[in-house]
DNA sequence: GATGAATGAGATTTCATTCAT
DNA sequence: AATGAATGAAATCTCATTCAT
């Protein structure tokens, strides 16, 4: 088939997909419901898709990208203020993603799970090929640390501009960014539909109080 | 069954479930390898526990008892030092317990995304008393906050005795703790065999920065 | 599960795919509709039989019983007259075993050409082994010959009492009369609901015929 | 398509089908690989055949046309000879045919089934109009009882020339030749790659002693 | 007429969970 | 309470056949 139609019937099936398991959570979601949310046959689905597995990945795939995009178009709006607002506003968007998407990230949190599996196969020397062969799942590795190094960036840019003490650690920085950003989304998944008492901390204000730690750490004196 | 005995075995089931599911995680481990594992057969296995999500619960369970005593045992050793060090004593010591007992983290960030899996089903009108009602479950619920409240407890005292600012919402920093700690448990999960080439950030120096970071929000100026 | 339960409900499952297979040949039977007949599910069937074609194989292994025991008890009815006799009482019994159990001898019929599909396999060096392994198929191969034996050992008995001339070779006579049922049955199966206009030859006299040559070619001059 | 053009290409297809066939048998044989081994896509496969059945009719055509030619030249090849000579020689023929073409005489048997099953399926009404209308199946039906026909006209000619006892019935002894030739056929298919101990027979011997048996039938006293 | 993709039916497997003894 | 067998639901695969272009 035309690769590019190709790639547009594997996206409406990627879609299909993202609404069934948005709605019944990746478990629970069944590969004929979505095949028939895609108008097509378990099949077809399958001459797509490997696997449940690999169509998952698709899935955190399209997170990945959806997530690049929002740091790119973040940077792109911060040109011109200081590299300390720019990687403020990474931040931001990163947590507004999570709140707006929230099924992409909880694709990308599985992740780190499904990787943590999958390594352990490979220790124990079982085929794992059909899951590392997922086209996805290679192009996922070469897109899951671009969102780190985008911030990396733009922190490095503060420094240079001055607004960004001179003694950061770039990527430590990001990195412990970033499991502020995980461990959020986390408690927003576990709290969003939960009568959990003690959680009647206002998670925004708990997503700025991060937000406010890691601009001091990053802020000059 | 003597309920004492009854215990034990109960206990070395949930061994053995835990030898399994740290190899591969929960959704790959079969309940047929851990009724294996524990030389029972699967029937016995359910005799025990209802569901392999109750078993997962019992040992969700054990990981809140395992973190509460750390806790307390913590809070104990720090009684003599201020609230602040008693508080950044409870961080580092919830750091040492999900690096040292990377399952029982796992399990606690897998307990959020089973009550938000619940609370789903619940909307959809699924029942989910089995689930509810599982003993485990119940004690969870009595349990899962207790760590967090310690926290809070620790981080009064910090105000009581000034080593922590009195503007501190201590509710609302022990949730950023908190969410520090799960994004860590995250990424040292997804790293500990990923051989992914920008996490060469040494994760000590992570823990510590989130350490200090925290330290700097409590701190009195 | 007790050995001779076991066989008990592997009988049962027997039974059911006969009626099945019989009102539909093997190959328009579904496996669905033999679990369905048997009273059980299709994964229970599965843990009976590895595959359809074992499940046949079980089958084949029936007809081959049946027809060894009705060689045996027309060698016993037979004790006392002579080998000739004897030998024509077998065929005849062949005969008519096809003719009263033409399930089985389609069966029959069915196993050479599986055999011959099978080899061809070994032959392209395919993994054989699930075919082969079956248990039934292993058992086939220990009774296939027995009665070829039983008629050799009979016409080797007319040979002793003179009813049979000294210079027959044996096993030669025996695969002849066998090709003459096999032919037989191969006519019965494409006849017996076909209105093909030539075949309004009468099957009987066929048989006849067939019988008085085989006797032809055994008796003294 | 140029009307030649397209019988060339049919034949070409058949030829596929046959090799491939040829190495597994019908049923093992792929639709798949019989369009890459006549270097065609499976849709230009079915626009030359309606159904994996209808090509199969194909072949069995091509076999009865061969077995046809045969006999007829055997019949020319014995003109000279007494209808006695000339009958067993096309018995003679139809075993080396066999033996010659494997393939073919496992398609002839083949379609004894198929009809076989075709009439089952009438029995219960499913519509078998889609192959009775091929036109193979129709050009077999015209050509089917040719051979059969054949043997009765010369044997009928030895009557007459009173090289064969005028008491015979022709149609049923060619019947019963027609069945030790298929009975020869499945021996032949189930030894040849069969290590089963007893058919050490020379398969030479067998036909031999088959002809014998026809022409004693056959011959005056 | 030819092609790649899709379909539908059925075989087979996996696994949590339940039943009968 | 313990066991082997069975269930049901869903995943996955295979293949003849059909559709859309």
């Amino acid at each position: 088939m035309d690769p590019s139609k190709r790639q547009i019937k594997e996206n409406r099936i990627i879609d299909a997909a993202i609404e069934v398991i948005a709605s019944n959570g990746f478990h629970k979601a069944k590969m004929d419901n979505i095949a028939k949310q895609a108008g097509i046959t378990k099949v077809t689905l399958y001459s797509y898709f490997d696997s449940k597995e690999n169509l998952y990945f698709a899935i955190i795939y399209r997170a990945f990208q959806a997530l690049t995009e929002v740091f790119y178009s973040t940077i792109d709006q911060n040109k011109g203020v200081s590299g300390l607002e720019g990687t403020k506003a990474i931040f931001e968007s990163f947590f507004s993603f999570c709140e707006n998407n929230f099924m992409y990230s909880e694709a990308l949190l599985d992740y780190f799970s499904m990787i943590r599996s999958l390594s352990r196969d490979k220790a124990e020397d079982v085929d794992t090929s059909m899951t590392t062969q997922s086209s996805y799942f290679i192009r996922i590795q070469d897109l899951q640390n671009l969102p780190l190094k985008l911030t990396v960036k733009e922190m490095e840019r503060g420094i240079k501009d001055g607004s960004i003490r001179s003694d950061v650690d770039c990527m430590l920085h990001t990195l412990q960014g970033w499991t502020m950003v995980v461990g959020y989304i986390k408690l927003l998944s576990a709290s969003s539909k939960n009568e959990s008492p003690l959680l009647n901390v206002n998670l925004k204000s708990l997503k700025e109080l991060s937000l406010s730690l890691s601009e001091t750490a990053l802020a000059k004196a």
